[in-house]
DNA sequence: CTTCTATACTCCCTTTGGGACTATTCAAGG
DNA sequence: CCTTGAATAGTCCCAAAGGGAGTATAGAAG
């Protein structure tokens, strides 16, 4: 943590706040903006439900990270909240910590985890259910790396960060769907009971072998 | 869904509610032993926090999914729940359908999300660190492998649907690895004020051809 | 006996999810 | 012009969940 100036007082900050206020230091936004913002690339990594993020920004202007400023179009409201230099300065300060490593919730997995309880028809519904999520996922992340490549990408002049994001969830996606391709036989070998399913000793073999990579 | 006879009424299921039933279609268990169950294996694809687990298996009583028995240990109270056929039937109805797809929250790459906004060697402890939690949290996965493979894992006889989960999870730690490689090879090439980091065309272009594996 | 860990819970305040809602603007089509 | 639907711009509400703090007994070790 850097300078105690920098620290804020009052409602604490949550990665959610430090990322609304990362957007605001890429550029100036009304909150709808923000919420659309979060939806998008950051939502891969870091999804909110958009109803709480309009809370964010005016905690971050409570606490004179960034600022407010109320206008309207036409009769509608609007609020466009721009960062502060304090508001800088924190999220520098944010970044200088190396952050908390993944969570990852997979409800798909927790079927998988009690398969002996259903049939190996639902287990490989599941896996194939996987699989399409991945696909599905990673058409968007080839278009926006196509688009980055033809220089048309949105923040184009950040793609060197926005890269480096982009390169984790590409090799997510195509893990998830190569984990799926390869469950796909394994619990395809299943009996139609999985209840009856032993160990696959070679299978298995090969799971600790892929997983020797960090052994000392 | 199956049968409308055992659809729960009254409070609602959640995957929480469907994991600590499954838990309990293993195993009878206590309350206790819920909640260090699912801080174990369960815990990486599902975390859920202890203190709110115990009001699951009272919400799996109420509906008839599990039975509560009330017991002591000298004079501490015990409660133990076991599956009630209802509950049975009621896991391998959620079973069969496929499931949501994986949601993953990374602090760590949301910072580098933003790390345009800090320096380069803030972005590279960063994934050093990811590299350091994928390092830690596959020895877990080393040592229950080479258990299964041995003969001596924990729920042995549940072994071919644990490897499943588990090579899942050996293959996710593995790409977080070798993405945080290819990461520090590539954010080492930035310059100190990583405002400065233009499009590696390059790496980019590995990057789109990684992903084309899903492309029609 | 003391100390620490394990077992076995409950409570509390904050954060968050997800749905529902209100309202104005803008665009497209009849 | 009017109508409809999408976009913009929010607020509210109830349930789920996080994470910390707390209480109490049993068991192990010194």
């Amino acid at each position: 943590m850097s300078t105690a100036d920098d620290r804020p007082t009052g409602p604490r900050l949550t990665t959610t706040s430090y990322a609304i206020l990362g957007l605001l230091a890429v550029r100036s936004s009304s909150s709808y903006e923000l919420t659309r913002q979060m939806g998008r690339g950051l939502g891969r990594i870091w999804p909110r439900a958009a109803s709480k993020l309009y809370e964010e920004p005016k905690k971050l202007a409570a606490l004179g990270l960034a600022r407010a400023r109320e206008g309207s179009v036409g009769e509608r409201r609007r609020t466009v909240y721009s960062i502060t230099p304090k508001g800088r300065r924190t999220l520098a300060a944010w970044l200088a910590e190396p952050g908390a490593g993944p969570v990852l919730e997979s409800e798909q997995l927790v079927k998988l985890f009690f398969a002996d309880h259903g049939t190996t028809r639902d287990a490989l519904a599941t896996i194939a259910a996987a699989r399409a999520w991945a696909e599905e996922r990673n058409e968007d992340n080839v278009r926006v790396g196509r688009a980055y490549l033809g220089g048309e990408g949105e923040f184009q002049e950040r793609v060197a960060t926005n890269m480096v994001v982009g390169a984790f969830l590409t090799e997510l996606y195509r893990t998830v769907a190569e984990w799926a391709d390869w469950a796909e036989q394994v619990v395809g070998r299943w009996p139609e009971d999985p209840r009856g399913a032993t160990l696959d000793r070679e299978a298995m073999e090969w799971v600790v072998d892929r997983a020797g990579w960090s052994v000392r």
